[in-house]
RNA sequence: GGCGUUGUGGCCGAGUGGCUAGGCAGAGCUCUGCAAAAGCUUGUACAGCGGUUCGAAUCCGCUCGACGCCUCCA
């Protein structure tokens, strides 16, 4: 039996704003739909947070035997920028200004992001579509939308009505907005604009003589608005009903609101069944964003380059201090938390490294099954990760009592304890088992410590010493030579 | 200004109306020639003020603070 039939999960709603038991639409299968990065520049951390927890999301419904269709996309048409009416395709603009092609912008960003991930062992989505590669089905859609009286073209350009779809729908359902606030609230007006009303939103734009980014269509020569891609792509692969869409909190409004609107407005029904937000990656206080300087590159954890940074960490240790966090919670990031995480990896590493000796016993002393259901009660729970993650630490509480031999267990529970721990933090968190830190300014303190030790034998005509020190370095691969200015190694 | 989230012990970070989350640090113990490492044990915290309740950190109200969104944003 299929281990979904056995183990229930309940996800928070964002639509709903509560747990709800999840129920895919067809048994089995689930559909994932998750907004990717805008190219035109490096991911930063907090980025690779948001992917990071959808990949636990994905990680968990493939271990309980789900069918999963992920699509993630890349948005490769860039946003606009500042005001609509007079704004740039970012992507276009990074382009300019470094004077290259769009799509080596494109290209180049998305190696890069495709290199992060893979470093903080993100497994890849089932399909990755682009927004570039999707321009005649947004028009399709473009053209469906305005058949019915909810989008109008000015100017070559075509905007959703959203007072028109509010009339019969809600907009605002997913973010918990009145129009009617908005519009009340509407901030100061910049310039004259095309749109009926500011709540409007580009599904076209006609470009600007100086946008090098432009596609054919019925309207002008354009490109298509943000939001519209995600409608796109994710019913053609998704269909016009899916289970499960994610992506960072920052999108929840206006982006995820507007694609709600687009595509009841074009397929009569609401797309998504459970819109999961993951919360924002903090540094120094504040949310990480490009915008403005306020983020830590994923690369720089790595080597430690960075000010805010006591030394390198491996990424798969920045990927357990995350998921030491529950993906709907803001996360403090800091150098103080990092280490603390890294401290507690190493005892979680130790402890599996250890399973591997244990021998079985006649009988148990442990309920293997009890403490197996929490950890999947955890993961059930929402997708509970540090739940998890102190369920596996009394996890390690056993394997050493059962070193110490103050716990036993049968070979039957050993096989379903190692199994479990094991799938949990391999195969659910994602985790990779890091032993050593390889650090060659240590490795040099230390072998510069046994030459001047050697040194000090040979001064005292300790030779036995001196020769065990050489050729047991020289066994390990460190060769020493006695030069005129010293003793040098090589390795 | 509007909408929403949030405020937990030295730090990070879960959570439920009554029963110790967990990690790091600290303390005690075991082990050990000494030390370290490792293991075990230990922490009664929940912004403030009211209210509901037999009982609230957990529900409600107010105050204060923080954050996110309202413009591109994971």
């Amino acid at each position: 039996m299929e281990l979904y039939k056995q183990q229930k999960i309940k996800i928070y709603n964002s639509l709903s704003n509560q747990k709800e038991d999840f129920i895919p639409l067809i048994e089995g299968y689930v559909g994932m739909y998750v907004c990717g990065p805008t190219v035109y520049s490096n991911v930063h951390l907090g980025n690779v947070r948001t992917f990071m927890s959808f990949d636990l999301v994905y990680r968990y419904f493939k271990h309980l035997g789900y069918k999963v269709r992920y699509v993630r996309n890349i948005t490769d048409a860039g946003h606009l920028e500042n005001d609509a009416d007079v704004g740039e395709d970012r992507i276009a603009k990074k382009a300019r200004l470094e004077e290259i092609e769009p799509m080596e912008v494109v290209q180049q960003y998305t190696v890069d992001f495709h290199n992060v991930l893979r470093k903080f062992n993100l497994l890849p989505p089932n399909i990755e579509p682009t927004a570039t590669g999707h321009i005649i089905e947004q028009i399709e859609i473009i053209k469906n939308i305005i058949d019915k009286g909810l989008a109008y073209e000015v100017n070559g350009s075509v905007y959703f009505d959203v007072l028109k779809y509010n009339e019969k729908e809600h907009y605002g359902i997913l973010s918990g907005r009145n129009i009617e606030d908005a519009i009340h609230n509407t901030r100061t007006l910049d310039g004259q604009s095309e749109k009926r009303n500011p709540q409007d939103f580009a599904l076209w734009k006609k470009a600007q003589p100086e946008h090098i980014m432009r596609w054919p269509s019925p309207w002008s020569d354009g490109f298509p608005g943000w939001h519209l891609e995600c409608t796109a792509m994710s019913t053609k692969y998704l269909g016009e009903e899916f289970d499960i869409h994610g992506g960072g909190m920052d999108l929840k409004f206006p982006h995820h609101e507007c694609e709600i609107a687009q595509a009841k407005a074009h397929n009569n029904v609401s797309p998504v069944k459970y819109w999961m937000h993951g919360n924002m990656l903090i540094l120094n206080g504040k949310k990480m964003a490009k915008s403005t300087g306020n983020f830590i590159l994923p690369e720089e954890i790595i080597t430690g380059d960075n000010d805010i940074l006591s030394k390198p960490f491996p990424a798969t240790i920045a990927r357990f201090f995350m998921l030491q966090a529950h993906y709907r919670s803001i996360l403090d990031f800091s150098n103080d938390a990092l280490e603390a995480s890294e401290k507690g990896y190493y005892r979680l590493m130790n402890a599996i490294n250890q399973l591997k000796s244990i021998e079985p016993s006649k009988a148990s002393t442990v309920d293997v099954g009890l403490w197996r259901q929490g950890c999947y009660d955890a993961m059930n729970d929402d997708f509970n990760s540090p739940i998890l993650i102190a369920q596996l630490f009394e996890g390690v509480k056993i394997i050493n009592a059962l070193v110490d031999k103050k716990e036993t267990l049968s070979s039957k529970d050993l096989e379903t304890f190692k199994n479990t721990f094991n799938v949990f933090i391999f195969d659910v968190l994602g985790l990779e088992n890091v032993t050593s830190v390889d650090n060659s300014e240590v490795l040099n303190n230390v072998v510069e410590l046994l030459i001047k030790m050697r040194n000090e034998a040979r001064v005292n005509k300790n030779w036995a010493l001196s020769d065990q020190i050489r050729d047991e370095l020289s066994a390990m691969g460190v060769h020493l030579k006695d030069g005129k200015e010293g003793t040098t190694f090589t390795l």
